[in-house]
RNA sequence: GGCGACGUCGCCAAGUGGCAAGGCAGAGGCCUGCAAAGCCUUUAUCCCCGGUUCGAAUCCGGGCGUCGCCUCCA
């Protein structure tokens, strides 16, 4: 089945074809790095990613060029602010920028460069716009005419003469039209500047994508992405200044992301209303901050709160737990196949690996529907759980091996999603309060952690043995407070670790 | 003022002409010493008013409301 796309070009759904046959070439604008990078922007490059894993999940090709702008106007005040040079902040806030995206979870570009090494690329297609005649120079700086170019306003649906109607920002009256805008820009004194045949200067924001795109994709590669509020006029400028100076077509297929809010308003650096990524990873675990934001359709506007990262956290749970539940019911080798099991519990089981593989692809294929995507792996979840419930892990091997498909599917496709399964087991690391706690109630005098909570655990049982409740539930009730959740199986008593005195999200 | 998006169960959210997915929360039941996890059952004619159609949450018109872009912004 064909993957379908929102083209903002078209403002509809189109088949998507790459321009070549098994590959595709997108390029998602990057950060401009002046400060560590805020939740609003996590959201538009996971948006990216995952659009970007299901094309090769999809079998595509995928060449993936993401720039990294770390020349600019905001990066020069905030050295001018700190007394450091600018070169030093960009380099700062790259490195922030590459670790916070490793944190989330979001795959590497195949190719990153930065605008200060694509100088010279940047400086002949200004050349070539001005060659003909899309380009003008005054005292050092370069505009392009938007008027030169008869299509300028096709991709965020504006008219030029409509724009200038509604402008209410100073012009420049060195400008030949006040939509024009700097191609290059002459370097004031203490700025970062390059050679070029207009004096010494710096680029101006939009060319970069132009170019590197070019040099890395080719023109009219296959998708642009970026935060709808780069149409109008990142996006519009790149297409006007690209396809007058190639006279070909741009991009293929735009797709915009829709932007985060917070308190149903925009989030943005100038309402002072965002938070950085790397604290709400300090308090939510990656795969908690991808499964909130991939619940709802990319291009529709997400809001964000803690409320609904710590719901997330508990969707986040019930898709890991069959996972969980089936490593332990393998390890204790339990069998549970009750009385009441039924036919279709195993018939269902039989059909979820290719059920929830045509689903999730079904919703993926539509505009990367995510959302649908997810139900169709809570379906599998159900699936799980239920012959789970029923037949643990089944009276032979057959069963075993079925089980086993069914949660590989369920991994590989939260994979495609970049939401990771690894945390669901992790169990190491007892806190030493333990130690305290497995003196007073279970008569353990050594230091090892571990050995603390086996002790612990054969209290609790022969509590439970001996109908003590009260003793047997002072060692769960002290564990809990300390973290961990026990909980009681056919197999015997489970014990979970979430992590400090305080569970990562509320449990 | 110009352009655009959105309004679906308590909350979140998918669904673009044919009996309204899913998650969270709630209720009842099963299981449990009690829990936890899990399973089962249970909650909507889709902002309002018109229209098109055999049939509309889905198309058209109007209204109300929310948000975004038009200025740096993911």
């Amino acid at each position: 089945m064909p993957i379908r796309v929102h083209n903002t070009l078209s403002r509809t759904k189109e088949e998507f074809t790459p321009r070549d046959s098994g590959k595709v070439a997108m390029y998602v604008c990057g950060p401009t790095v002046y400060n560590h990078i805020h939740i609003g922007n996590a959201r538009t490059f996971l948006t990216f990613d995952v659009i970007r894993r299901y094309l090769t999940y999809s079998g595509y090709d995928v060449r993936f060029v993401q720039n990294i702008t770390d020349v600019d106007d905001k990066i020069i005040a905030r050295a001018a602010e700190e007394g450091r040079e600018p070169a030093e902040v960009a380099a700062e806030y790259t490195l922030a920028f590459r670790q916070a995206m490793d944190a989330l979870g979001v795959e590497r570009p195949t190719v990153a460069p930065k605008a200060t090494q694509t100088i010279p690329g940047m400086i002949a297609m200004t050349e070539r716009l001005i060659e003909r005649g899309h380009a003008y120079v005054v005292d050092g700086d370069v505009y392009f005419s938007v008027r030169s170019f008869p299509e300028y306003g096709k991709l965020s649906g504006r008219n030029i003469d409509d724009l200038e109607s509604g402008a209410r920002v100073d012009v420049d009256e060195r400008k030949q039209d006040p939509l024009d805008f700097a191609l290059w820009k002459a370097a004031k004194p203490g700025e970062p500047h390059w050679a070029s045949p207009w004096g010494e200067g710096r680029p101006g924001w939009h060319l970069e994508c132009s170019v590197m795109s070019e040099e890395e994709l080719g023109v009219a590669f296959d998708i642009h992405g970026g935060a709808s509020d780069l149409i109008f006029p990142h996006h519009e400028n790149e297409i006007a200044q690209s396809e007058a100076a190639t006279g070909q077509p741009f991009v293929r297929y735009w797709l915009h992301g829709g932007l985060l809010q917070v308190n149903a308003e925009k989030m943005s650096k100038s309402l002072g209303n965002f938070m950085l990524l790397k604290d709400v990873l300090e308090r939510y675990p990656a795969p908690v901050v991808r499964l909130l934001m991939l619940q709802t359709h990319y291009r529709s506007p997400l809001d964000f709160s803690t409320d609904r990262l710590d719901e997330a956290g508990r969707s986040y749970e019930r898709l890991v737990t069959p996972l969980r539940n089936l490593e332990w019911a393998k390890r204790n080798r339990a069998i549970t196949e009750r009385a009441d099991a039924t036919r279709s519990a195993i018939e269902a089981l039989e059909c979820t690996p290719v059920t929830a593989r045509d689903a999730f692809a079904a919703a993926m294929d539509d505009d990367f529907n995510t959302a649908g995507a997810l139900a169709a792996l809570f379906d599998l979840v159900r699936v799980l759980n239920t012959f789970l419930e029923q037949y643990g892990i089944g009276a032979n091997a057959r069963y075993a091996a079925r089980l086993d498909e069914a949660a590989d599917v369920l991994r590989d496709l939260l994979g495609v999603l970049g939401v990771s399964t690894a945390d669901a087991a992790r169990a190491d690391e007892y806190p030493s309060d333990v130690l305290p706690l497995a003196r007073d109630l279970a008569g353990y005098a050594g230091s090892d952690t571990r050995a603390a909570v086996e002790a612990l655990l054969t209290a609790r049982t022969v509590a439970r043995t001996e109908r003590n409740w009260a003793a047997a539930d002072a060692v769960r009730d002290g564990l809990e407070r300390l973290g961990f959740t026990i909980e009681d199986t056919p197999s015997g008593a489970r014990v979970t670790f979430r992590g400090g005195g305080q569970a990562p999200w509320p449990t």
